[in-house]
This record gives C-alpha cells, sequence and structure tokens, in this order.
DNA sequence: CGGATTCTACGAAATGCTTCGTAGGAAGTC
DNA sequence: GACTTCCTACGAAGCATTTCGTAGAATCCG
C-alpha cells in the first residue's frame, strides 16, 4: 500500500484520532466505549475506520494478545497545525489574525490564557 | 423542500461562497471563471452546486433575464464563526486559547494586526 | 473437548459529494 | 423563421465516506 502524500483526516477519523489522543494507545473496544457517549457506533465500524487509518498510515498498532492496540500516528500538534492553517485558507482570506480575533472574542479564555497570548505577542513583535 | 437544521458547507461549496463573498451577488458563469484561477470545473458543475446550495438554503437567488444571480445567504462572519468553534471543539480540546497560539505561531501577521489583537486583550482583561 | 465469547477480516449496502452530459427553453441575429 | 448562443433543469456516473453484517480464527471456561 503507497503512502498517500496528505492523510488528510475525515469528520469520523477525526472523532476517533480525539479518543486515541487523550487515552493514548488503545484497542478497538475501548475506543468505541469512549465514543459511544455522544455518538452511536457499531463495534465493525469502529473497527473498519481503524484499519482503514491503518492503511492511510494515520494510526500504527500493535498485537496484544488476540486484540490490537491502535495508536495515534498523525499527532494532536500536527493535526491542529494543518487544520488551522486550512480555516485560515478557507475562510479568513487568509489571515492569521482575524482568525485569532474570532477565537479570542468567541470563546473568553481564562486570564492565564491571556496571559500567554501577550507573552506570545511580546515575542512576536521583539523580532 | 424542508429548512435543513444546519447547512454546513462542504468543500466545494465553500470555494463557491469564498467567490460570492469576495465579489458579492453573480451569476453561474461570473462563478465559475472566478473560480478557474485555480481549479477547473464545468459550467454545469457550478450550476449545479449552486442549485443544491439554493436547495439547503445557503444561497438565494433572483432572476435577472435568462439568468440567475446568486447571493451567498451564509454570511462570512456566520461561517468564521462556526467553523472557528467547530475547530476548536474539534481538534483543540475547547480551548481557544490554544488555537491563538497556534494561529499566531505560524502565519506571522503584520505589526498592525499584532497590535489589534493587543488592544482586543487589553477589552478581555478589563472585564 | 465443545460451547460461548471476543476478536479480526472482508464485503457490500447506504449515503453524501462532486462531476458532467444531455435535453430543452429562451433570447439574440441574420 | 432558422440558426446560434446562453441559460436552466435533470439525471446519473464515479468516487469517498460511513455503516454494519457475516464468516471464521483465537481464546476462554466448564
Amino acid at each position: 500500500m503507497p503512502i498517500k502524500e496528505r492523510p488528510r483526516p475525515t469528520i469520523a477519523e477525526l472523532a476517533i484520532l480525539r479518543v486515541l489522543w487523550r487515552r493514548g494507545p488503545s484497542t478497538v473496544k475501548e475506543v468505541q466505549e469512549e465514543l459511544r457517549r455522544g455518538e452511536r457506533r457499531g463495534y465493525t465500524t469502529v473497527l473498519k475506520l481503524l484499519q482503514i487509518m491503518f492503511d492511510k498510515g494515520i494510526v500504527d498498532r500493535r498485537r496484544d494478545g488476540k486484540a490490537h492496540v491502535y495508536r495515534a500516528k498523525l499527532r494532536e500538534s500536527q493535526a491542529q497545525k494543518r487544520l488551522t492553517a486550512e480555516l485560515i485558507d478557507g475562510v479568513f482570506r487568509g489571515s492569521a489574525a482575524k482568525l485569532v480575533m474570532q477565537a479570542l472574542s468567541s470563546k473568553t479564555p481564562s486570564p492565564e490564557d491571556l496571559e500567554e497570548v501577550r507573552r506570545l505577542l511580546d515575542e512576536l513583535e521583539e523580532s
């Protein structure tokens, strides 16, 4: 199976990745149980998705007895980076600043978060 | 045709919305010509997409002679807001601050943008 | 061992998205 | 009117995504 240039996760795949990022390496059963606090998905549905993701190179797996333990290969930070870039290009006309505005004004961050953003701004303005 | 609760634009629909947001109300022909600086899309492809979007309530239209003039009904700011919220919930574990960090450090904004972000921070910290 | 349980692999239906071809109506030109 | 041009509507193919059923291998338990 040739490596795809850019394994863009789909919606369903993202839901699974979120579980793996949160829980760490997990079996199909664990992912499915975690997932069902929200959406129903049959066991074999989750299995199939993980198999597809394995083929795409989005996840790794290793045997543990009878079952497989899956691990996210696409890192959370990579996904964050890529999807943020896509959002900026896609709906903010390339302006990262506009996205920042939107993010800051929609969900109000905590004072600590604001402080951190401020620090980052300082750094950026120095260079 | 019953109104869909949440007409989430697809990738292709987003491309068209971008044109409508930029150009304002446009005919199929105008959208298609604008679009072809990037991706090829046949005339009837664009037409069909606009028809689907009309059915979904994403765009309006009015007759102008023989042709239809389409207008974005979903506003740019609405799309920005929704998609940003989805991104925050989807891959930033609900943390707007993390998204802000990512956006600021990936594409460096201009000094003016930084100033604007700073002003917004000031406002947020006052309340 | 033999039956129940727990897995995987595979196939395929169902759905959604994207693309375009064809048909036909309306308008413009000679 | 006849011809061309431009437009819409419709249908359907092609493809990706998502869902799950069935078969069968591996493991566990009496």
